[in-house]
RNA sequence: GUGGCUAUGGUGAAGUGGUUAUCACAACGGGUUGUGGUCCCGUUUUCAUGGGUUCGAAUCCCAUUAGCCACCCCA
């Protein structure tokens, strides 16, 4: 569907007798990176939002849905100020009551602030909470990417155990698993801010005595951001990185500890990881473990191969002014596994139904009715078309629907308090009481099914 | 936000300057008003938008918009 006409300012009514009268109004399009989520696609949905459901809940994780806006400073705050997420991605706006508000560009820090607000520190910690839910932002538009995309994520709040970070990498790697997709971990820790703080500095000194090799995007990333000089997909610099210093070796003796931990959970849960020391993420607010998940499938090549990532916060609750609390958590980007799904044809069964209700004149349509609603109180899901005055519209309708069995209701069955059961397989119909029908239909699908 | 590629009915395509733009599928209607899947007939809907070059543009040029790819970043 293009069509586009953003600027359709222009006076066109020059010519009023231009010929017969067309086109109404321009279209009104969707906004850009947006995107609708049609009914033949639903049944993927579905089966992501039942997974993370059943899941989530034999975790012992509780739903949480915290609002589509939030302040600002909640983000500025506990996201970074100098992410780019912050700094150029948000959907920010002031509101005519002149709030500062911006639609949620991730979900963590609104749970941290939600569990902060309604005092979770009371309940028996951890607190575990999961979320599904939309997200935006303000990023240029891509496959798999959008302005407006889902993630499922879940959160352990209150607990500094490694085994909660593996927990959480586990149930990741479960979810898309569980799905039919495999996928790798990439893990690292990047310590505690402390540690963090003395290996930046190593690593700017670093670079700074290679600075004429770097691009002038790197260089601002090593102003800005000088972990993220790793990340970098610059030649020189992907050489460079192997005599860099490694965050390992920078790591306080707890924070490697606990690593270790990590990865002998990991090890014992027979999760398989790669060790990645460059892997640093673009929040300000992660300590220790963090971790992405890559899936196996699709093109490898793509850059939105990445379908989830998460970590360790324990500052963060501290930065939204809330009690130190240890925490960790991932979110999961459900546009790009439902691309993933979509293109490996998982099965996904279609639901529909395996009656249809066919009816013949105003006598009939009103019998019909009543079949209908009788049908649906007993658990049978039914088709039809009450709108259709032609039978034949009805049938080709209910041949689309690939419906089992056809019940026709007509001004004779109304007389005779019948109606015809068609098997459409076969093409055979019988006449039965349309009291009894019920029962009749039950029947009839039992032995339809025993085929 | 930066760069590259692309843009033909609802969908997938053909058409690279010359008359009413082609095909398939889909949708809707019909094949004498009580019966589907096959078949036959018909109907609706297009050259993304705006401008330019030309006697003439879906076709060439420019701009805009959108999609995709890479970067940036991230899920």
């Amino acid at each position: 569907m293009p069509m586009t006409k953003k600027n359709t300012a222009k006076p066109k009514e020059a010519k009023p007798a231009a010929g017969p009268a067309k086109k109404g109004p321009a279209p009104i399009n969707l906004v850009r990176g947006m995107k609708d989520i049609l009914p033949a696609d639903q049944p993927y949905w579905d089966m992501m939002r039942r997974k993370a459901d059943e899941l989530s809940k034999a975790y012992g994780f509780e739903r949480i849905d915290t609002p589509v806006l939030e302040e600002t400073a909640l983000f500025v705050r506990g996201v970074g100020k100098l992410t780019d997420i912050v700094e150029k991605e948000m959907y920010a706006f002031d509101t005519v009551g002149g709030e500062h508000v911006c639609l949620r560009p991730e979900d963590t820090a609104p749970i941290v602030r939600s569990y902060i607000q309604h005092g979770m520190l009371n309940l028996p910690q951890p607190v575990k909470l999961w979320y599904l839910a939309p997200m935006f932002r303000h990023d240029r538009p891509q496959h798999g990417r959008y302005r407006q995309f889902w993630q499922y994520g879940c959160e352990i709040l209150g607990d500094s155990a490694a085994v909660v970070d593996a927990q959480l990498i586990f149930l990741a790697y479960l979810f898309l698993k569980e799905l039919g997709i495999e996928s790798t971990v990439q893990i690292n820790s990047i310590g505690t801010p402390e540690s963090r703080a003395n290996y930046k500095n190593a690593l700017v000194s670093f670079f700074r005595s290679r600075r004429n090799k770097l691009s002038e995007e790197d260089k601002k990333r090593l102003l800005k951001n000088p972990l993220r000089v790793l990340d970098s997909k610059d030649p020189a610099v992907m050489e460079m990185k192997a005599e860099a210093p490694q965050i390992v070796d920078w790591l306080d003796e707890d924070s490697k500890a606990h690593f270790m931990r990590v990865l002998e959970f990991l090890d014992e849960m027979k999760v398989p990881y790669e060790l990645n020391p460059y892997l640093v993420r673009g929040l300000d607010y992660y300590t220790r473990t963090v971790f992405e998940l890559y899936a196996n499938s699709g093109d490898q090549d793509l850059a939105q191969s990445a379908v989830c990532g998460g970590g360790r916060y324990d500052g963060l609750s501290e930065v939204l002014g809330g009690r130190p609390t240890p925490a960790a958590g991932f979110a999961m980007g459900l546009d790009r596994i439902f691309s993933l799904l979509k293109e490996q044809n998982v099965a996904v069964a279609p639901e529909t139904a395996d009656v249809f209700v066919a009816q013949l004149g105003d006598q009939g349509r009103k019998r019909a009715l009543a079949v209908f609603e009788e049908l649906r109180k007993a658990g049978i899901p039914a088709g039809e078309a009450f709108s259709k005055d032609s039978i034949k519209a009805q049938m080709e309708l209910a041949n689309k629907l690939k419906v089992k069995i056809v019940v026709i209701i007509g001004q004779k069955e109304v007389l005779d308090g019948t109606a015809v059961i068609r098997d459409m397989d076969s093409g055979t119909q019988e006449i039965v009481d349309v009291r009894k029908i019920v029962h009749e239909i039950n029947k009839k699908l039992g032995q339809v099914q025993a085929h």
